[in-house]
DNA sequence: CCTACCGATCGGTAGG
DNA sequence: CCTACCGATCGGTAGG
């Protein structure tokens, strides 16, 4: 289970999105209906709405809170002074961290957010557009200064973030290996394909 | 929009398929109603009923069809007479061009298989389970003969597939690039990250 | 292929 | 936090 607002008291809100984010993940938004997650919290459907104002602001909640999370780590790493091909090695091992710490949250803001309504939606295509947009920014500087292979960084930055996708798979695997061994092998596999 | 069985005339089912593949890719099967499905077709909601049994069927209609299309396809590559790598790089094409150009019902197949009933949901998992452990072999074989490096073969499988998976983002960008400059480029990350 | 309609379930509210 | 309940919409059927 996800991390809940350190060194604050964990509400009976941030429960009810936590087990959401569990759900919405195993049987998608559309498919939960607010009694299933009723039944996980423990209350009677129409209680949880003494916690949450709409099925919808609980999909807003997770997709946002993941997206500024990722925004913030972006900003420390393009501020840092180290090279190109560091600083998509640092993002990528962010990827993959949060991917394998923040399961449900991160992959339900990453498949779900289709369910978003405007202008949630709208703003959340936008931000995430801007993001990949720094990323790919990041990669031209490393073909500028010869450190990564001149690829179309668009592109580069597209298969990057689904490679990271892909530990949702993993997560799942009853043979798995060792979350250190996978995040070697991810990094040796994607930062080796983007070297020159 | 997707090819269909071709060389025998196009019936109202395929139709009715074609359709729903594109707008389960743009809503999410849960989310789409078969009064949406019936709007788009042009008919009445009642008269889907005419050509298909439920709306459960169309998916599994959509997702075997998809999954027989890669299967076909593996057990030519596994009894061709070329190297792992060259094997691998085979694969990865055939992804890529199913991805580009029959876009609709690969993406549903990929995204949407969990609203499977059993015993199709079980069926489509074991399937899945079984095509990327052959995919896993064909890599396995490659490290043995020094080709590949010496990297977590299911983990590599992993990240090759959901990375192709990102062309996704890449069909509704709009300023993308051209198909066979997307091809090279993936093909260029991801073998050379392979390789050894 | 349509009109008419079914029972079930949905997100959400009123009132205590 | 519960009981009771709302209007809307769902997948699907009967009958022509």
């Amino acid at each position: 289970m996800a991390k809940i607002k350190s060194g604050q008291n964990v509400t009976k809100k941030d429960t009810i999105v936590a087990t959401a984010a569990a759900l919405f993940r195993e049987k998608g938004y559309a498919a939960s209906s607010m009694r299933d997650l009723a039944d996980k919290v423990g209350v009677e459907a129409a209680s949880l709405y003494n916690h949450i104002k709409s099925k919808s602001e609980i999909l807003q909640d997770i997709c946002f809170t993941v997206a500024n999370r990722f925004i913030n780590h972006l900003e420390k790493v393009e501020s840092s002074n180290v090279s190109a091909i560091e600083k998509i090695e640092t993002i990528l091992r962010f990827h993959i961290h949060q991917m394998i710490h923040n399961y449900e949250e991160v992959y339900v803001s990453d498949r779900e957010w289709k369910h978003l309504e405007d202008p949630y939606l709208s703003n959340f295509q936008t931000t995430r557009r801007t993001y990949r947009k720094r990323l790919a920014s990041i990669i031209e500087e490393g073909i500028k200064s010869k450190e990564i292979k001149n690829i179309d960084a668009p592109t580069a930055v597209l298969i990057m973030l689904h490679a990271v996708a892909g530990i949702e798979s993993w997560h799942r695997s009853t043979q798995k290996i060792d979350a250190d061994e996978l995040e070697k092998n991810m990094v040796l596999i994607m930062v080796e394909g983007l070297k020159k």
